[in-house]
Formats: C-alpha cells, sequence, structure tokens
DNA sequence: CTGTTAGCGCGTTCAT
DNA sequence: ATGAACGCGCTAACAG
C-alpha cells in the first residue's frame, strides 16, 4: 500500500537519496559497496521509481498517446502490433484510447492525453481537422495516419487508397469480369472515397461504363457488407464480382451471399482490401489487396520516436525506410469470369 | 511545447495559485469575478493540469492498469470493451500492456503498471501464480479473471468452463452425435483443462467410451483449428461433430473442414465457445456456448473501482451484479445427426 | 473567501 | 565520489 520511496531505500542501505538516484538513474559513478547495499535495499523493499514523480522532474512521461476508434478493430489492433514492436526496448509505453468515430469524443480524448503529459501522439484513425491537429501540435509532437500534414511537429503518412481500389477492381477486370459491384466504406471518410474513385478509374480506362447500381454503401465493418449484398441481390441487379472496401465488409459479403444461395467463388469474386490477418482463415481464404498495416504501424511509432527525440534525425528517419507497396493477394474468393 | 501551469493562470487572471486550483477541482467557494477571470485565463493559454503533478500530490493515477496477453486477440478485446464502458465517466483510463503468454514478460508489464503508480491492476488472461498476485497486490489492489483467490486486495472471477464443456458436448450428444471430436485450448491453460474435462464427462455420462484418438491439440487461434482438423482427418477417424475450445479455433476448423472437402453442418456439425461477436458472421455463423464476455469486463471493472474506493463497498457490489450464465447459442455450424 | 506555506518523490545542481 | 538543497506543478493545511 505504502510505496518505498528513495529516502526509505537510502535509509536502509545507510546513503543518501541523492546517491540512490544515481545508482538508480546511471548517471554518475558510485563505490561498488554502496551500490551492492542499494541495489539489496531496493529488492529488500521491492522498491519501484514513482515514475509520475521521475516525470514531473524531467518533463517526460515515457508515455505515448495512441488514438484509435473502436479497441475491437482489427485493423487498428494490427497496426498496434507493429507500434508495439517499434516501442520495444524504447521505455515508451502506448496509451491507447478510443474516439468511436465521434468527432468530439476524438478531441476529448486527444486533450486527455495531453494532460496526462504523453510524450507524443500517434493517430490511427480518426476525422480530427488539419486545424486542431495543428493547434494540439503545439503541445505536444503528432505523427497521424490519413492525413496530408507535415509541419516541424506533425508528421503524417497515407495509404495510397484510390491506387488500390483501381488495383482491386483490375484485378477482377482481369479475370474477365465486366459487372463489379462496390461495397464502399464509411460515407464521409477519405479511404472509402478514394476507393470509390479508384473502382471508377479502373472501371472507366478499361471501357466500361459506370453504374451506380452496382454500388451500394457499406460501413467498413461485416454488418455493412451483409446488408449491402442483401441490397444488391434485391435490386436484381446482376453481377459477377464484389470489391469490398476492406476486409471486415468482405467477411459480412461471404455471409450475405452465402444467405442468398450465392457461392464464393463460383458465383461471385469477392476481393477485400487490408488484407487482415483473419483473411487467411475466413471460409474461403478472401483475396484482396494487401496494406502493410503492421509495417505502417512500425513507421508511424519510429516517426514520432524521431520527432520526440529531435526534429534533426526525423526526416532521415522517414527516408531510411519506405513502407511496402500495396499488393494483391490472390486466394480462393475470386476465380475467373465464366459463362 | 512549455505548457502554461495554475502559476501562469494565477497570474493572468491576477489570483493566487490556490484560487486557481480551488476553482479547476471545486473544491471551495470562489467570488464569481474571479472564477471567471480564471476560466478566461485557462481559455486564452490553452492550459491543462498536468495529470502527473497532481498525482503525485494527491497519490491517485487515476489510471488502471490492464494485462492482457495479444493486443489483437478478439476476446480480451470484447472484454476490454466492457471495462471501457464501466470507466465511463469515473475519470478512471485504461493503460493496456501485453504478456504474449510468457510469464517474465507478464510480471515484467505487471511491475511496469506499479511503476506508473496505476490505482489499480486488472488481469484479464494470463498465468501469473498465486504467489506472486499476492504479492503485487500489497502495491496495489489487483481484480483477475482467471483465478480462484480472494483476499482483502485481490478478487477473482472465474468462468465455469468445466460446465460450459460439458453444455457443449451435451448438445451435440442431444442432436444425436455419438463420434464427437474436441479440439482442445492452450495445453497447460486453466480453462482449455476444464473444457476438456466438460466434454469427458458429458461423454460419460451418456454411456459413451472417451476416445482419446477424438481429442486433438489446439491452440485457442484459427491456425490451431485448421490444423488440428486436417490431423483428425489424416487419422482416418470418423467424427459428425466437434466440440472447439473457443470460437476462434471454430473459424479455423470451419476452414480446415472445407479444405478436406466437409460442409458444415451437413458434413460435420461444429460448436465454439465464447460466442465472440464476429460469430454471427463467420460461414457459416457459428453454434457457441455463449458466455458474458462483455458483461465480464464491466464487472472486473466494478469490482476493481469497489476495492480502490474502500473495500468496504466492495463485498456489496459484488453481489449486487450477477453474471448471466453460460448459454447455448444455436447458429448454423451445427444439426441433427443423420444416416 | 483567499493568499501563504509546505510537501508529494525524484533528479540535479552545487558544494565539499 | 557523495551529501545538502532546490524545484518540477500541484493541492491541502494553515492563517488571515
Amino acid at each position: 500500500m505504502k510505496k518505498a520511496t528513495v529516502y526509505d531505500i537510502a535509509r536502509v542501505a545507510g546513503v543518501s537519496a541523492s546517491t540512490v538516484s544515481r545508482i538508480l538513474t546511471g548517471s554518475a559513478k558510485v563505490a561498488e559497496e554502496k551500490r551492492i547495499a542499494v541495489e539489496n535495499a531496493v529488492k529488500e523493499l521491492d522498491y519501484r521509481p514513482n515514475l509520475m514523480a521521475q516525470s514531473l522532474k524531467t518533463g517526460q512521461s515515457m508515455t505515448l498517446g495512441v488514438l484509435t476508434q473502436y479497441l475491437d478493430s482489427p485493423f487498428s489492433n494490427e497496426m498496434l502490433r507493429g507500434v508495439e514492436k517499434a516501442l520495444e526496448g524504447t521505455g515508451y509505453v502506448p496509451i491507447v484510447v478510443s474516439g468511436h468515430w465521434n468527432p468530439q469524443q476524438e478531441l476529448d480524448r486527444l486533450r486527455l492525453l495531453i494532460a496526462r503529459r504523453v510524450d507524443g501522439i500517434l493517430i490511427l484513425t480518426g476525422h480530427v481537422s488539419q486545424q486542431n491537429l495543428i493547434e494540439l501540435s503545439q503541445q505536444v509532437p503528432i505523427v497521424a495516419a490519413g492525413h496530408n500534414i507535415n509541419t516541424e511537429r506533425v508528421r503524417s503518412y497515407n495509404v495510397n487508397s484510390r491506387l488500390g481500389g483501381y488495383m482491386a477492381t483490375r484485378y477482377l477486370l482481369d479475370l474477365g469480369h465486366t459487372q463489379i459491384a462496390h461495397i464502399v466504406g464509411l460515407a464521409d471518410q477519405k479511404d472509402a472515397i478514394e476507393r470509390l474513385h479508384g473502382y471508377r478509374q479502373a472501371l472507366t480506362s478499361a471501357g466500361i461504363a459506370f453504374d451506380p447500381a452496382l454500388v451500394v454503401q457499406g460501413d467498413f465493418c461485416e454488418v455493412g457488407g451483409r446488408d449491402a449484398i442483401k441490397q444488391l441481390v434485391a435490386s436484381g441487379r446482376p453481377f459477377s464480382a464484389v470489391f469490398c472496401a476492406n476486409d471486415q465488409t468482405g467477411y459480412g459479403a461471404l455471409l450475405g451471399l452465402r444467405e442468398n444461395g450465392l457461392s464464393v467463388p463460383e458465383d461471385v469474386s469477392l476481393i477485400g482490401f487490408d488484407d487482415l490477418p483473419f483473411s487467411t482463415f475466413s471460409n474461403p481464404p478472401l483475396t484482396t489487396v494487401k496494406q502493410p498495416i503492421y509495417e505502417t504501424g512500425v513507421k508511424l511509432a519510429k516517426t514520432l520516436l524521431g520527432l520526440i527525440e529531435g526534429s534533426e534525425e526525423s526526416d532521415s528517419i522517414e527516408l531510411q525506410d519506405e513502407l511496402p507497396e500495396l499488393t494483391i493477394v490472390a486466394r480462393q474468393s475470386t476465380r475467373p469470369f465464366v459463362e
């Protein structure tokens, strides 16, 4: 309950508090015997330095704030794995808060992180405005995915969603499909819009007219995918392939198709976006546009670390590790168009 | 960069630091005009109280440590949702660390949390020993899932895994299946062992001899489920139903069966354990033993909060909200045995 | 009602 | 090499 302090250690070890501090932080040479005495005292009292006090003194909390939207989003969690990996051994610990796609809550959470004096903030997804981003960055360095801004204290990284949308659709076209549906992601989300653009672009460049009836709204989640398929089938508009805005949508679509007596890939080919770990295990395994989610997490974290250490090196860090590009991972949910 | 302090506010508002503090914490009556002056200064300087300093003073960090094994485990994340819900509006924020099923790392992380002066610790899964649990609890109150210990500063909650295993198997038996396989969870994990016990018990009470050839090792993950099915099929031992140690195993099994040309539920019935949100969307949707994961998260968090506030009320809290029991959720992965 | 004073636990001068 | 003294930002006790 009552925790030991440096003074307790000092008393037990028969030295002064500063000596204890010196030993613990390794900031100066100390006599071997005293070091041993202190180390024993630390063990005996099960002493843990109070990080709060340390932070107050040093101005560093060794904590990084991470804003995500849902704690249970497989996408964010995969990215978080990368973040965790990059932070390993650095002494920094992430503290994750979620905004639930609610702009006000996002901002509240961000302010909370600042109150906690995190040394930096990582925004995985969200719709904080550029304006807010810059304002907040006066208090703490920020690295954000899904933005296009690079100031001294804000860095961002963006997936080329339009290209991905193009690639997915192109892949389906190359398989001979011409009636290709698209399940859009969240209505006002940037990547969702970009992927739709890519889809249209691929269609156009293949000389196929864009048909609004083949585009249905999803929500980046399983439910949306399932409902979208239902709607699509009900509309009577024939289609032989579907490009889903992300893998989760694809899982829902898989179920929706089954419920309508359609098999994948026999009746309908399906392609997703992201390549979540689970996509190897969906039934059937999902063909998808692989995005380096994990690597992005690593990169974001490293960039933030660079920003924190001092803006000098951060540029070089950014250059030195380029992210892998988008690629198509062909699995069993797609096949050439027949008949 | 340089953050404003109470003194800055005091200076700008023309009052003393304590008055600022009084207004911000609402700990005493203050003249209306000064309140306004302070509030304006706060806005003007974009002031955020330094939680580090606050903690140092009050001895509370308003932070709860949560130990999980993997950041991307859907099970833990579902429970975490419950925790988040219970913490809403309490001012407490969870900080999540992961142990990766590595005992040493678990302990390290736990100590890290203590160094950060979390006000309490929540252990969602893991294999910290009773011994360690009690030792750590001297420094901070702990609530742990999957343990059987209740001291003044440690509370725990346990799923009745054996009963669940029994229920699952019984359900399959009632459908007429007699050759029922079981994919076990992690080898040395308590719940995994209990579920296996339940499975055997149900078999025995139905007068069916236990056949070791029908029990294969999994790992609580999709991979394990898939591999287990492979192994099972390769062994040549016929079976018409499978009880999977958890839903994730079930998803893998679903794929494994498909890969072996077996359909669910036509050829093989499949039942899982947990009822993860995704089980509604698996292909086909998974019949499973529903465990109140979310509610458990809520309960764990509330219990911990009770422990923190003062051990007096914590008992009543524990009594007043009983958790829902285990139930079978019948979906499309099971059907009566035929032929 | 309000300002002054002290101290939470630590790291870091500054002397010695 | 080591101890004493100070201050990080804040709140609480004590005067007034």
